[in-house]
DNA sequence: CGTACGTTTGACTCTGTTCAATTGCCGTGG
DNA sequence: CCACGGCAATTGAACAGAGTCAAACGTACG
């Protein structure tokens, strides 16, 4: 499990100036709301697109914290360890996403971060985005937007594993990637997972099992279908309709 | 449940003119590393202080998003409603902790504020922290502590929440309570719980059955004395071991 | 081509839920 | 002051859902 590359933090390898006002991701990353000048500033402080491969690390639990990363390209997870070593995952994290902002908090990591496919990230180092959001108020509100939005995605997460069943909790994780795929410009009902079943289940409170049994169900419901990492949705109300109706 | 005080709103009842820099929560609250002048400012800007009585509501989810409040005294619970009808509590909140951070994203309120207790809380308008924040570094930055140690918390709930057993979670519930007494100045073995069994239960993914029982086996095995709400810690160091050792 | 890993499926166990009855606590009103 | 009613909490018994253990299969990669 934890066999690829353990104590890397060499990502360097491909580094160039990124350029916010030409990246196609502006609508879903930090220059929301910001004018064109605005954003060429923005684009000098974000001085580093690096490629990171899959299985390497963003940054480790405890490493000092120096920056956030705006995932450009590729797919991420976040885990905390606990004390008898089983990971507990935190979060997914795709294109337009930022990773770190619990780090803020203690100036260092609570979580490792590692790159579920060949993955690309803009660095953001904090101290020079709170200068910059000083000057740029627009700036200063969406990145507390962001935060806020993310104490509002936990809320749900708690929720879901407050007081759902397995297959309720395997439909609303569907649903969010699809929701999540679609505003990418991807097909909302026809995509491939980048974690195995493991990973959903420790993000969902499930063992590998049931997260199984729970796909096998909804495969022999038609609801959706399943070959391996491979998922397409077959019918989505149906899957709507699965969550509060068990 | 849902019985008491419906839509006040009308918490303005007793309102005066707050002032941080007298107050004992400085520790805990927003001023935290400012200097003098800064916490003046900050006082003129926290103009509200008011009292809430028990089962008033500070906000409703959907109601416009205009402050933050932070508790001076009492306690408050927060909670989502779901499809059902069915609420989960999302947290506990005590003196010196901000109420409202899930807001931020979309400008509506994303749960439901309600005392616990006769409490009395400072609300703080967004727009003006925001203002302020910018000439103020160290309140930025505070601000953004806050918020980010906010959702470090809440992945502490989701680990509890996705691999803890009853037992497990009870423990670590009652430890965090201790623990934010004893940093108040309260004692961290003796304590009066403000929220019901039910209540519990719903924090911690529990049904109020399973919270009861939980209480009786701790108090069987002479780690915890619970009276109705009154609950004492014997041992501490046997309470701390439940936690991953069941 | 063979091995290793991720996945599926089955049988059994166990934890927590559900349903129901009982007790205890506290405020209200006689 | 005590009796009553209502709500919270406790406890028991039966049940269900997810976990555990184990075996077999498929796919991916060296």
């Amino acid at each position: 499990m934890l066999s690829d590359t353990p104590i890397p933090n060499n990502h360097d390898i491909t580094r160039a100036k990124s350029n916010c006002s030409a990246c196609s991701l502006r609508e879903l990353c930090l220059p929301v709301g910001l004018n064109e000048q605005e954003v060429e500033i923005l684009g000098d402080l974000v001085n580093h697109k690096c490629r990171i491969q899959r299985g390497e690390y963003l940054h480790h639990t405890g490493s000092n914290f120096q920056s956030l990363y705006a995932v450009r390209r590729g797919f991420f997870k976040t885990y905390v360890l606990e004390q008898d070593g089983r990971q507990q995952v935190t979060g997914f994290h795709m294109t337009g996403e930022l990773i770190g902002l619990d780090a803020i908090s203690t100036e260092m990591h609570t979580c490792d971060a590692v790159a579920l496919e060949d993955s690309e990230v803009c660095e953001i180092p904090f101290a020079k985005l709170e200068e910059m959001s000083r000057n740029i108020p627009s700036l200063m509100r969406h990145f507390h937007k962001i935060m806020s939005r993310e104490i509002v995605k936990d809320h749900g997460v708690m929720m879901l594993l407050g007081s759902m069943k397995a297959e309720e909790r395997l439909a609303t994780f569907l649903l969010n990637l699809s929701h999540r795929f679609f505003k990418r410009g991807y097909s909302s009902s026809d995509f491939i997972l980048r974690m195995t079943r493991e990973e959903i289940g420790s993000y969902l409170g499930l063992k590998l099992e049931t997260v199984s049994r729970a796909f096998s169900k909804l495969q022999e419901e038609e609801i959706i279908a399943v070959h391996n990492k491979h998922i397409q949705i077959n019918d989505i109300d149906r899957l709507r309709n699965k969550i509060g109706t068990a």
